[in-house]
DNA sequence: TTTGAAATGTTGATTAATCAACAGAAACGC
DNA sequence: GCGTTTCTGTTGATTAATCAACATTTCAAA
């Protein structure tokens, strides 16, 4: 991904514009209800400048969710818990940076998991995770024969699963709490 | 000032990004610490940019002045304090939308008074207020032998004076207490 | 159903912004 | 003082964004 490093100043610009636009649409209507128009005025910018970047609203998404979810991993030092040595403090704040960047954007990951594109979205989030975890190696402890893909999916899916109702429920408890939580669950793994 | 019709979107996005990168260094640094390069740095524009609008920062600084002062004589309805049917409640809230305004960008305001260019800034400042005060009929009671241009410039002169020492002296009062003593000072005259 | 308004996706010509490179001026530390 | 760095203002070639216009399509309301 070698992306700000040489790209046109312009190219930059204007595709930080767009994503932003549409995310600040998105805390509004829905995604169905979104006009190329509306991101146009909302990004101030052409509304042919968004097909020189994007081939429709669909195309849009994709590279929304692509940015984000790419964000969210970086947002933590999301490696920390997954290494040997379990420090558990370490572990336990990145995870809360994790909770806590959901929370942040809690109005991208609610719209996008309450539309019609769920699945799409949660397919997407275990398969960032599952990649994430993956090459790391994890549990070294409880080495009976429990294959490694499996272990990595299972964990990834309740990763994803536990984050999904926390938003979709107005996150009831505080980041901090949750990381506490997800990380005694992990331990016991 | 046909500004906005019909003038191209990028020329009116990269002076706006412009202006505000330099209005927002100018709450961090002197005027004359400011560099062309600090500037484009700051509105995420080529230096290059810069001199498709803008002769040299000082050439910047008038413009923003400029726009600056529009901008604060458009904030308030401020005709209404010149009118003939002295209402005192409008007069008092349009000046206090007045004082507000200075108090919201106080920032900008302290660092032209403060600069070496106090005198060109406080020169103009008078000129506008005259101008706009000019425009209306003013004070038809105590008609006596006062010349008008006296009259209007004697106004500005204190008015400007007297924001000047408010900025100055990091606003002692609120805005609705100095709009409420500018006024009974402007209707003893 | 029909009509009208708005959204879509594309086109070509035009314009603004970018980048890299330049030479000279000012500022800084030694 | 001198050398180094940074800032300045300008250049020309290149690229991205704009605008107006177009034919379709979608959609809501008459």
């Amino acid at each position: 991904m070698e992306t700000s490093a040489k790209t046109d100043r312009r190219i930059r610009r204007t595709q930080a514009a767009i994503t932003q636009a549409f995310l600040e649409l998105l805390s509004k209507k829905t995604f169905e209800r979104i006009t190329i128009n509306d991101i146009a005025k909302q990004a101030d910018v052409n509304r042919g400048t968004i097909y020189l970047h994007y081939a429709d609203k669909y195309d849009l998404l994709n590279a929304c969710i692509d940015c984000h979810l790419n964000a969210m991993i970086h947002s933590c030092v999301f490696t920390h818990f997954t290494e040997h040595k379990a420090n558990v403090d370490e572990a336990t704040e990145s995870l809360a940076a994790l909770f806590h960047y959901f929370e942040e954007h809690a109005l991208f990951f609610s719209s996008m998991l309450s539309c019609q594109k769920t699945s799409v979205f949660r397919e997407r989030m275990v398969q960032i995770f599952a990649s994430v975890i993956q090459k790391k190696p994890i549990t070294p402890s409880n080495n009976q024969t429990i294959d490694k893909q499996v272990l990595t999916q299972f964990i990834a899916s309740a990763f994803v699963g536990t984050l999904e109702w926390w938003i979709l429920n107005r996150m009831p408890h505080s980041p901090e709490y949750m990381a506490k939580q997800v990380w005694m669950l992990l331990k016991s793994d």
